[in-house]
RNA sequence: CGGGGUGUGGCGCAGCCUGGUAGCGCGUCGGUUUUGGGUACCGAAGGUCGUGGGUUCGAAUCCCGCCGCCCCGACCA
């Protein structure tokens, strides 16, 4: 992509409302545009960020087995009178009107009409287990929406759902989603940490929140420090293997990891020794919940046993915060010049600077470049303004492009050309050749 | 919703107290400069001063209502 040609309107000046580092680089950058209070608009560059981290919570999904489908924003308020949270759910939910008279919500989340899919069609013990998701725009008439797309009221999220016949298998479709889940902010390159979270109605332990740690969270959290040196790294997952989610769960649930709402002085201090005991606070950017028969009961989604009984179909619910994962991925991701993507989520691959635009032979070096890195799969932003230097790396770094190349008269009277690393800062001077090859080969891994 | 602020070209702000008909910086556009880390110069465009009403010869400025937005608190992906 030439810059020229794309719209990026980034700020030089920080806007004034924009109070935390994430929403502050989403503005300057030019990635989100405030349509009202806690409502935006994706501009190009915001967009292909937040569908970057789409595909992965999608494939992350699937190699759990949770299948993909689509329900609506807007719900009919009939399934929500059944399930008895039409009065419950507050001023929270946006309520409409049709020209029918009818009432209508915007969907703040999908338990009813998704167990109302279910219901329809699945009636025995051979319908289940199944782990249905999707990833749609929820609206929540928060009392107070701020820190940008941190805490919107219209959001993206990826909300699933799973069906199993009792508790015992509700838990394994539980470990299920806990591992992809791990395994997604992994793969996002962001360190989120399973924490207990308080259960709710149902009691028990099933409840986790994923918190990134990061200074602007809006949770206090207490944990063991070595959780957070954990990973999963490349070990080989086998999603039919309930044997090996346990364990994984145990592994990951066991060092003491909570937020204030859960935290206990007490056992944090018996579990942890002083020395490893980390306070500090966390971006919730996913949670997990058992909730058994809650929505099922009301709503009358029933399977028959193997023993010809018949008993309300077991339900947890796993969401993520899509939109929210931009936000808290540039908190975790920046510094004092702009943000700093990692490579699975970029915007683009590469960044090309032309240190000599107008210039033949240095045009004529970044065409070239610019086709031989879209022939091998990598994208790239050429800017190709009429621009200082200077003018140009800062745009680079102020939007976060993991790579940048740099053609000049200098390089190219050498043969090279300079590639950078924005987290590191080192650069290197190198054959076209060879640059596009490494690039390649980081771009492999990811 | 309670408390605190704020609303003036695209962005950041001054002007308001002490009414006289809008200004600065950045950005944008047109030139010149051809640049190795936000270059310099010349020129230009762009404003219902959030909105409705009131006071006044005259309102961005004073008064009243409404709306938007931001911050602190209770809630959440």
């Amino acid at each position: 992509m030439r810059l020229s040609r794309y719209f990026l309107p980034v700020l030089k000046e920080t806007p004034a409302e924009a109070q935390i580092a994430s929403h502050r680089l989403m503005l300057r950058a030019g990635m989100i545009r405030q349509a009202s209070a806690g409502i935006y608009s994706w501009l190009p560059l915001g967009y292909q960020v937040l569908r970057n981290i789409e595909r992965i919570v999608h494939e992350e999904q699937q190699r759990a087995g949770a299948i993909p489908i689509l329900m609506p924003t807007i719900q009919s308020a009939e399934l929500w009178r059944e399930s008895g949270r039409y009065d419950a759910y507050g001023p929270e939910m946006l309520r409409i009107r049709d020209r029918h008279d009818r009432d209508m919500l915007f969907g703040p989340t999908n338990e009813e009409q998704v167990t109302e899919i279910f219901r329809a069609s699945a009636s025995s013990y051979r319908d289940v287990p199944k782990m249905l998701y999707h990833i749609q725009w929820k609206f929540r008439d928060e009392i107070r929406p701020r820190f940008g797309v941190m805490r919107g009221r219209e959001f993206l999220m990826k909300d699933g759902y799973s069906f199993d016949l009792d508790r015992d298998a509700a838990e394994v479709s539980y470990n299920k989603m806990m591992v992809s889940y791990l395994r997604t902010f992994e793969r996002l390159g962001l360190k989120a940490v399973p924490m207990q979270a308080e259960s709710g109605p149902i009691g028990g332990d099933l409840a986790h929140e994923f918190l990134v740690l990061a200074e602007t969270g809006e949770s206090e959290v207490f944990l063991d420090r070595r959780i957070v040196e954990m990973t999963l790294g490349d070990s080989a997952i086998d999603y039919d293997d309930a044997d090996q989610l346990a364990a994984i769960r145990r592994d990951w649930t066991t060092p003491y990891a909570r937020t204030d709402d859960t935290h206990d002085q007490a056992a944090f201090e018996a579990e942890v020794a002083a020395p490893d005991r980390v306070t500090a606070r966390g971006i919730e950017v996913g949670h997990i919940f058992y909730f058994g028969t809650k929505y099922a009961e009301p709503l009358g989604a029933m399977l028959t046993a193997p023993d010809g009984t018949r008993a309300a179909v077991h339900g947890g619910s796993y969401g993520i915060g899509v939109s929210r994962l931009v936000g808290a991925l540039i908190e975790a991701n920046h510094d004092d010049k702009g943000i700093i993507w990692p490579e699975s989520v970029a915007p683009f691959a590469v960044g090309l600077v032309n240190l000599k635009q107008g210039d033949d032979a240095c045009d004529g070096a970044s065409a070239d470049l610019e086709t031989r890195l879209a022939a091998a799969g990598l994208s790239v932003l050429y800017d190709d303004r009429d621009e200082r230097a200077g003018a140009k790396f800062a745009t680079m770094e102020l939007i976060g492009l993991p790579w940048r190349l740099t053609v000049g008269p200098r390089g190219l009277k050498a043969g090279t050309v300079e590639l950078a690393n924005r987290r590191s800062g080192i650069s290197e001077e190198l054959s076209v050749d060879a640059a596009v090859a490494k690039l390649s080969l980081i771009y492999a891994g990811v």
